[in-house]
DNA sequence: GTTATCTATGTAAATATTTATATAGTAGAA
DNA sequence: TTCTACTATATAAATATTTACATAGATAAC
């Protein structure tokens, strides 16, 4: 159910579907991602469900945008939201599933290819972020202190996101270390 | 895709589906988890691939149970799997889409209330995972050295489990601290 | 002028997952 | 004996997500 709360979070300010989507893919990655496809529809159902409401506006480029906005219901359903506790759901992870197995391949070669793409793949997450966090810097000078109330929290996402990048690297590190001590090098 | 692919590398040994969801619940739960609804349909579809085949046995308690194992064709699709790279993919946080939005609350009794039901959360995944690593170690008395091949990469994704706990758990303890520091205290 | 790219909105179909419900045997407790 | 808990399998319905497809305006490159 995160995704409708997470759109009623975003239009705090008028956004159009296409608008949502270039902020999930620039400043929420860390923490939500969602397809267009999965997204129109799901503006439709919070107006359908009164939470939202839409105003159509030329674009200055391409078709007309459709931009939604908050209701009173749908603001008090966000603040609801924000009072259910933490919002924790089991994580799937299925490269570790490919790590459980991996023992019975016994193929050194492999596991350390492997191990060393993920790495490469959490390291150009954590430069994405890092890219935005220079973009908060510039911003403000004293970052992260002296932030904004609503700063002050989005920030501690990015913090968050940092942090578990980070923690991913340094297990690929350490278990690339591993392997290699394990089978003689 | 990654269920069909985690439920042919735990049918190594023959099992039924409630030991998989078992086994899910135990020592997987770091990186997996499926509901029995899911699992049952999977495996029928595994062996409608002729990737897994089944065998009706009577159970010792309850109905009959159905044991699954791996054809030669589903070990392959296994090894397949494992080198077909990583298989990342975004994960979703709907605490941090919480969190993301909180600074529109000023209610800091609320956002700490918040995190330290989080930590608590985690906590508890990490003291689940520890006990999981306490059965290691009084089995193998110089864990996590002196594995077999199979044992080294589960426990892999063991310290994969505790890390990512911990890294969690330090998030929310620092921003626990921070929030604090922030609004006076 | 044609092609590629970006803006902009959507639907359809397939897959994945969750929640609810149904059935049935076995064992131990009340 | 009835109730509860655990073992065991399964389907139905709802929700969530991904992948593929379809349309169309604007703008810049070639």
């Amino acid at each position: 159910m995160s995704l409708q709360h997470i759109l009623l979070g975003i239009i705090a300010e008028p956004k159009s579907g296409y608008d949502i989507k270039q902020e999930f893919d620039s400043s929420l990655k860390h923490f939500w991602f969602a397809e267009l496809s999965q997204i129109y529809p799901a503006l439709k159902k919070l107006v359908a469900d009164d939470l939202a409401r839409v105003e159509g506006v030329p674009s200055d480029k391409g078709p007309d945008k459709k931009l939604y906005s908050r209701t009173d219901a749908g603001t008090q359903a966000l603040i609801d939201w924000l009072h259910t506790g933490p919002a924790t759901s089991p994580v799937r992870h299925g490269f570790l599933g490919q790590v459980f197995f991996m023992g019975t391949q016994k193929d050194r070669e492999a596991a350390l290819k492997f191990f060393k793409e993920l790495k490469a793949h959490y390291q150009a997450r954590y430069a994405a972020l890092q890219a935005v966090e220079a973009g908060w810097k510039a911003q403000c000078p004293t970052y992260p202190d002296g932030l904004g109330d609503d700063d002050f929290f989005m920030q501690m996402t990015l913090d968050a996101g940092l942090r578990f990048q980070r923690s991913y690297m340094d297990w690929c590190t350490n278990s690339i270390d591993r392997i290699k001590s394990r089978y003689h090098d």
